[in-house]
Parts: C-alpha cells; structure tokens; sequence
DNA sequence: CAGTGGTCTAGACCACCCA
DNA sequence: GGGTGGTCTAGACCACTGC
C-alpha cells in the first residue's frame, strides 16, 4: 500500500508543507541540497519531487535564485483557470459586478458537485463580468460554509477569488473540470447581459478542487461569445 | 540557436525517425542502453528523451517489455482528441455520415488557419456524426491538397481520421488548438442536425498540428449539447 | 565570488515480463 | 534467467543570479 515511490512520498510530504501553511505563496523555500540533508535522501531524489511539483504549478524555480512558492494570480498564471479570451487575442481581466448573494442548504446539484450532503449549507453569490465595459458573462458560484467560513459576511468579492481562498482560507485551487453546453439565454440573464431571450450562450460548468482533490467550488457562468471564445489546448 | 539541452536534440532526432517513418505505430523501440550506445550519450540522458516523448503521447513505455510506438487510436488514446461525451458518461465513438465533399482554393479563413496561400487547393468534407443513432454534430474539415494529396480520391472517409493520416500519408496529429463559441443554428445546419433553426450550438473550431506543429487540418464542427457536453480538465 | 538550479554521466538495485 | 523499464544514488560540470 505505502509502496509509492520515494519520490512520491517525498513529493507528498512537500505538499504537506504547503497544506499546513508552513511554506507560503511567494517564498523561497530551501534549496534541493538543504532539503536532500533535512529528508535524508538524495539530491536527485528531491528534484523528481520538486519537478512533479513544479509541472503542478505549485512551485517556481529559478536558475541561480532558488525554488519559490506559487503564487495563485503571478503574471499569465492569473488566467490559469480563465480560458474565455476575446477574439481580438489580448488577455484581459474582466470587471465583476456582484448581482445577488445568499446563503441557504444545498440543492441538489450544489451537494453532488461539492460533494456535501443535502442539508449542508453552501454560501452563494452570483456576478456579472464585464470587458472593456461591455457584459461578458453572468456567473453563479457556491462554496461549502464549512469550509469557507466568513464568506458570507465578505464586504466585497474580489475579482480574483481564487488569491481570496489562498489568503484567507489557506486553501490552494489545485484544478479544476468544466463542462460547456451551448444554451438560451434565460430571461434573468439576457436581462443582466443586455442581449436578447433566447440568445446562444456558452454554459461552463465548473468545479474547482484544492490540493488534495476535494472540491471547493462550484460555478456556473454563461457566456456571451460574439467577441470572445473559450480557448482549449490539446496536446 | 543550437544550444538546446543534449537531451532535447535527442529526442528532435528520435522525433525524426517517428517522421521518417522509420519507426511506425506500435513497433518495439530499442532499449534505453542499445539508443545510448547508438547515439553516444548516457541511458540517462537517452531516459529523459523518452520520458519526454511519452508526455507527449508519442511513446509508451511499459515496465519489463520495452518502449513502443504510440498507436494513434489505442484504447483510451481514441478520445485524445474528442473531448464532446454524453451526459451519462459513457465514451463512445459516433458513426459518421458524410453529406458533402469538394476541393477548391482556399478560402480566407482556410488559409489563415492552415497557413497556406490563398490560391492552394485545399480538401473539404462535410460530415454528420451520430451518437447512437441520433444526430450529435455536424462538422466541416479542411485539409491542404499539397500535404494530403489524393484525399480528394479516397472512396470513403473513416471515422478515425487521425488514425488514416498516419497510415497513409505518415502523418501524425501531435495536438490541436480549439476556439469554442455558442452560436445559433442555421438553416441547413438544423436541418441535417433534426432542430429547430437558431437552436444554440456548441462551435468548435480546431487547427490541428503534426509532429513539427505544422497546421494539417482545419476542423469546425457544430454540435448540439442537449444530451452531452465538452469536457475540459484544467491543471 | 559563492550559491542556486540545469544538465549529464555512471552505476546500483528493484519489479516486471517472457521464454 | 536474462532483459526491460523504474528508482535511487553520487558526483561532475555548466549557466545564471546576486553580492
């Protein structure tokens, strides 16, 4: 059962630190020589663990300065989980306007998308996002209470939500699965995004799971695409 | 220029002979010593060559038999590219039903995207795709004459388009850009499709590359998302 | 200049597969 | 048993960074 590779189980131990919040967003951590000496294994051994680490996006290394902790919004890595660009090619982050809030148990597809069971309650809070002004997109996320506690009483939502679970919760969004479908525009949100009922919308169905793989979040958006797409690689 | 990693032009030249077609699909690859032998440098640096490639879905390694070349639609590898799955789950493969085929010169948008000139022939086919029986999507493909010559003459177009470039033109698919947008259905798209027109549908728009990222084929399909979505795995 | 990560080598032992 | 890839170690040199 334990028969992971060591370097494997090194690599678990190093998120460990990340979980426990004994290394922190942006720091510089030990070099792979200290860490060889303090885990009593090679050298070799510790930059397997730091390269799986480094391909999770969870660490930076620089030749000649160290290895550094990710942080969640540094430069492009803010639009690691933001694929909707404008056809235009430019990366730009949208402005939110936060239309709704509230906090109540969880129905049934916020208790199968979280994870939680029906009675749990999930904070709730849906937002418009504009570009350069323009409505791009209505969104509607839930988050367990139990986990993120004092959600609710948030003043504001930043724009950048992710950097809020890490600063406040200590919690990392390690990934995240979408689903796309093309929908009508209900009347609600062609009211929010100022086009017509019935308009093609791309529907991206998010959940967001932290380092450990549980599911932290659950998010709808629907999207106005006359101007932007949502760009997939695949490899 | 040439100051790439020693490891890196290892595995340019082993990148070769998968284009040379010296080594084919599913063929056994020497080992790591006798590549280290052949090419004068360590198993080490021959190991990460090939570790390489198997990220890169080139290459399956497997503990005790050897390394082989990948199979473009070997089990699970079928769905590389196809990332359209029913809402139940399952992953199957649609039938295919072609509904309209020409060569001509390329249009604006087809040489943009296959970066070819405005007066080269290019392949189309328009084909419908069922999901058990019932109509998932209708695609329109494009492919340069000059890369792909006597597709015009092919007699019928496999379902697994993929696994054909590679068999009879030796070229393989390395990975694929996709634009995704919800649009409205239109008349001869409802029609083929069975729904109403300016029912939303999901558009993909995809290039898809070789081995030397070089456009082969540009695709875009347009689907209906009432019983399956796009799925997409962010990491 | 010293310290870091990046590359490259060499060799050991293991787990697995097949004849 | 002999060969394969998978893991682990140890040490060398290089390229880059900052003082």
């Amino acid at each position: 059962m334990d028969h992971k590779p060591l370097y494997a189980r090194i690599r678990d131990r190093l998120v460990g630190r990340l979980v426990s919040g004994s290394w922190t967003p942006g720091m510089l951590i030990p070099s792979e020589m200290e860490l060889a000496r303090q885990l009593g294994v090679s050298q070799g051994t510790v930059r397997k663990a730091l390269d799986l680490m480094t391909a999770e996006n969870l660490l930076i290394r620089r030749q000649g300065r160290g290895t550094f902790v990710a942080v969640p919004d540094e430069g492009r890595k803010q639009f690691q989980f933001f694929r909707l660009v404008p056809d235009s090619g430019e990366h730009l982050l949208p402005e939110s306007r936060v239309t709704r809030r509230d906090t109540a148990a969880a129905d049934a597809a916020e208790a199968a998308a979280l994870a939680i069971s029906r009675a749990a309650p999930v904070c709730r809070v849906e937002r418009l996002r504009l570009l350069a002004g323009k409505p791009l997109l209505v969104e509607t996320l839930s988050v367990p209470k139990a986990r993120l506690d004092g959600f609710e009483a948030l003043e504001t939502i930043p724009n950048n939500i992710y950097g809020l679970y890490a600063a406040r919760w200590g919690i990392t969004i390690a990934g995240a699965t979408e689903k796309l479908k093309a929908i009508a525009a209900s009347k609600t949100d062609a009211a929010l995004l100022g086009c017509a009922t019935g308009e093609p919308l791309l529907c991206i169905e998010r959940v967001a799971v932290d380092l450990e793989n549980t599911p932290v979040e659950w998010r709808v958006s629907r999207c106005l695409t006359g101007e932007a797409h949502y760009l997939a690689e695949l490899r």
